[in-house]
DNA sequence: CATGAATGAGCATTCATTCAT
DNA sequence: TATGAATGAATGCTCATTCAT
């Protein structure tokens, strides 16, 4: 019972596991162990299927974030537990669904916009911590926000998209790897101790 | 004549206009104005195509890029720089080409890792020019320029991606505007003056 | 209904009727009467349907050869029923598609070796015929029971290629009529009566 | 220079090497190192091409059969020179070539009838060895040699196709071997020796 | 004589989607 | 609700052949 979970979910394990170039109804079917009508029954098309996807994981996700981020304050914590909500994000397959989707829609008229507005929500988190690290600084009246905010999550699916580009590196780890120091530099300079998660 | 330039430029405009998941043979040539077989005469296979035409705008932009960075020393001057060249890029239509390539072959695992291959020398420059600035700096020793560098690259994809999910906005243009101030103070505090161009 | 036979029977009777190179997806379809995407729901392949074509046809024919060769000891009657089975072949269209399925498959890498394997009950059959008649005879020493079958399969599969090559004449039918004398002779120096059919 | 045999001995090796259906007017010039335009400025067709290529193996075998079938009157003696005969067939890749052609040929209706007409002078050498040997023999009355040429053309056709079905197999080789006894017997009761070559 | 670029029709196959059951 | 058979258009690609050079 609950198909219409069961077909969203089979549309995000297709998504990360195959690529969405590979995720076609019949593949989606074939995964959840249901007939390609199903999809037609409870979805309107298969864009619609997808964005339900996206929705589906992006809500769960952007709640994780919202919890595991609230009142971080130093540099360094904040960096800790991006880290392992990453590693969560990997093994949900969040991530690679959502990249596959985004990537494959930048081809998609519809699904673009679509997209872009699912994306909103997660702008304005991402705004709201660099709001909150920038409070206080020099750099306050320097670095707006928004565009701070931009900058970051641009920089994540520019990385998600190299990671998939080629599944055997892996960036992000590397990027993670080496913002340790200045993320303390950082503490260090405005005087904000944070132990890492 | 040069027909093989005629088929790489239609791949080109094709990605630019209508997107990886339309760039067929048959859209390719019906854009080129010529036979689908062309395609086939020239090269191997689309994949092949698709390679050369990656190889054939990157060479030239980068080359452009080169000529542009080199000798730069401010950041006000290297940000002025770096908008007329991204302003080059649009008016080409060279990045949305890029972009589409990039978005798209993430599903394709022969092609993703030749993608990734024909970056890597984008990303040597970023780290070169990164590299530069961190000189001297007290930024230097906490911050490595590979990473820097890679971010940068992945920032730039990413706002490539965003602007593609949704043609009528243009973050990249916003983000110009609002990292004038943070490049001037960035040089005031180094005494580095330099004239944007 | 049952649209999988109408799918074999349409591959047989294109196979038949227009050759193995003409006999494409495309063509079977028109033959009969159904779009081409039907072959592939019901096949995975091209070369799976004319397996089970020549699976659906073999299996009929050996079973009414077997019948009809059952308890047969003059050479003069062998000669006769498989004449009139040779006749019933024709009619049915039977050895036409299998014949322009084993010359056309002598090309694929894959399509052959499955092809021989589904001859090996022939081969049996003609071989368990061949030592019923060698038996008890000067030949039989001299004469092993395998290699008589598998020169007898191989004959008729020639004559068949014959009869295609040229469609105007019909080897088998003189063959059939000349051996008659040799079979009577045969019967008369072996004491072996029986009515020809 | 004798450009055109070049391109003769190209298409034999391309039918030999890759089959029938491999055999394109761009895979025969590939193997010969010249353009695919040759072929047409040399022949009318594809078809006229591996007519003359047929016809120009076929002429050289045969004049070779004749040689060294000529005055042999054992059955020893000429299943042995049939033997080695057949074994620089395997050599020259004479067989495979024209196997793959008649084989090919079965499905159009233009090559057919003209393969089947470069068939007639092996008919004919086989009838006449045929003649030969039932010539004063209690056989001569009951066996027409132009059917026996017949059924030794056929089984040898046929023999060749099941050869190409599975090329690991051999089944000729095995039917020289186990038809040494009957042929001593033939010669035995027919008072005829012969040294086997 | 020979080239090699180009054509357009054809190929096997996969797709999103519909619909009678 | 759900099924699964069927459709028809689109895909990448190969072919025999032509023809200007």
């Amino acid at each position: 019972m609950e198909t219409r979970e069961r077909v969203v979910r089979a549309a995000l394990r297709t998504l990360a596991d195959d690529g969405f170039a590979a995720t076609s109804a019949r593949a989606i079917a074939r995964r959840g162990g249901f007939a390609p009508g199903v999809i037609y029954y409870h979805f309107d098309d298969l864009e619609h299927l997808l964005l339900a996807a996206l929705d589906w994981t992006s809500e769960r996700r952007l709640a994780r974030y919202r919890d595991e981020l609230a009142g971080v304050t130093s540099a360094a914590e904040l960096l800790g537990r991006l880290r392992s909500l990453y590693v969560e994000d990997l093994a949900g397959g969040h991530v690679a669904a959502v990249q596959e989707l985004v990537a494959g829609a930048a081809s998609s008229p519809r699904l673009g916009p679509a997209i872009v507005e699912r994306l909103r929500p997660w702008l304005e988190l991402t705004e709201e911590v660099a709001r909150g690290f920038l409070a206080a600084t020099p750099l306050e009246p320097v670095v707006p926000a928004p565009s701070l905010g931009l900058a970051v999550v641009a920089m994540y699916l520019g990385l998600e998209t190299l990671t998939h580009l080629d599944r055997s590196r892996s960036p992000a780890e590397s990027l993670f790897a080496s913002a340790g120091p200045a993320a303390a530099l950082f503490d260090g300079l405005l005087g904000r101790g944070g132990a890492t998660a």
